[in-house]
DNA sequence: GATTATTTATGACTAAAAGTCATTGACTTT
DNA sequence: AAAGTCAATGACTTTTAGTCATAAATAATC
């Protein structure tokens, strides 16, 4: 890599750095684009080589923890099911506790909108969450841990819809309950009782 | 009520109609007040008589319909829990259903986001279907359709969490798939495993 | 019914912030 | 070393939210 690509990628990560960082103090709606160009000491003009629209940065950080995870559970090929959901939750809010409710917000924002969103990488998408889901209960079927007839398409929806249900209920509590408890509380109750009459 | 009171509140209501009928067409930010004026035909410094902001408008027309789903269901009286449950479910996502996925996506905002609503009506608070729900299973519980030890406020945090998750899933798919289909199936699955070991 | 007070409506104006672009200078290529 | 490319700059344009002095209509008071 020579010192141009190098350089490039560092005022890009710098911006980012500079608005989670800022994030954490206060709402996105409240931090604007020359805040952050200050706060990461570059020029106002920089910010859009890097990104089209202000929002953009928020999608452009996004979600590449959400891609660990995925990894992470390939490889988890001796653990069975229930266990590997858990751990998905788990791991999940660990993403969404870690940058803090200002950002989680953003993300929510740009799930319910997905038109609004301009982003390059296929990481930021949130249909790979839904892909990535569906790909575990399906070898779950496969490996005989679910029975042949479960409506996977449906049991997939119907779990990210908790995923985004304990997602908006941390936002809207502002934070204040542990997400990590709640995850296991939640999965406990719910995950269990879901899967009930489909698991072997 | 006076000519002047009168005249107050058609002009609120033609704002409302206005945003509304906007709101069919596009998102919430791609609208600017000055096109909600003009559609009601009114000068654009009317817009701020009624609403301090521009997202007041939204919080305002708000959630009245969500206030009519708690007065039905507190007069069903000889309905049992599940069902209550089913018809809230059913209720909740034609309120969502009616004003268009737009709206939908601005009241998940302002769910997301609590401190950013200015509403002076309790009815546009969200803590108010966590009350109402609330009561619902504590009804329940008075009347030996759930177990003294319920954990009420758990199991109404979950399903109000399934709320959100529904309402999310729906604007993420952009309206596509039919929530009232939806919420039939979401209830037939969820409800029942999620109560199952607290009916009695 | 004339005068004063109050309320609603107006639209030009201000303020703030998003987004643009011609220019500069550092690095790369030939 | 000359030509070409690319990142960086910050003054500038544009957009839009929100304000406010003014006017006009209605209500209250005498």
């Amino acid at each position: 890599m020579n010192k141009r690509k190098q350089s490039a990628q560092n005022t890009r990560k710098k911006l980012i750095q500079a608005a989670l960082k800022l994030l954490k103090e206060k709402e996105f709606n409240a931090i604007n684009v020359e805040e952050i160009t200050k706060e990461a000491g570059v020029a106002k003009g920089t910010f859009y080589i890097y990104f089209k629209r202000k929002e953009d940065i928020i999608s452009e950080y996004s979600r590449y923890p959400f891609k660990e995870i995925a990894d992470e559970l390939k490889n988890m090929k001796e653990v069975n099911l229930i266990e590997k959901l858990n751990r998905y939750f788990y791991r999940f809010m660990e993403c969404v506790e870690t940058p803090g409710v200002n950002i989680c917000r953003e993300w929510i924002k740009s799930v319910i909108d997905p038109n609004n969103v301009q982003n390059s990488q296929d990481s930021g998408k949130w249909e790979y969450d839904f892909e990535m889901l569906k790909e575990i209960l399906e070898n779950a079927v496969q490996n005989n841990e679910l029975k042949k007839d479960t409506p996977v398409e449906l049991l997939t929806h119907l779990i990210i819809s908790q995923l985004y249900g304990m997602m908006t209920c941390w936002c809207m509590s502002n934070g204040k309950f542990e997400p990590l408890d709640w995850s296991n509380k939640f999965c406990e109750i719910q995950l269990n009782s879901i899967l009930k009459e489909f698991l072997i």
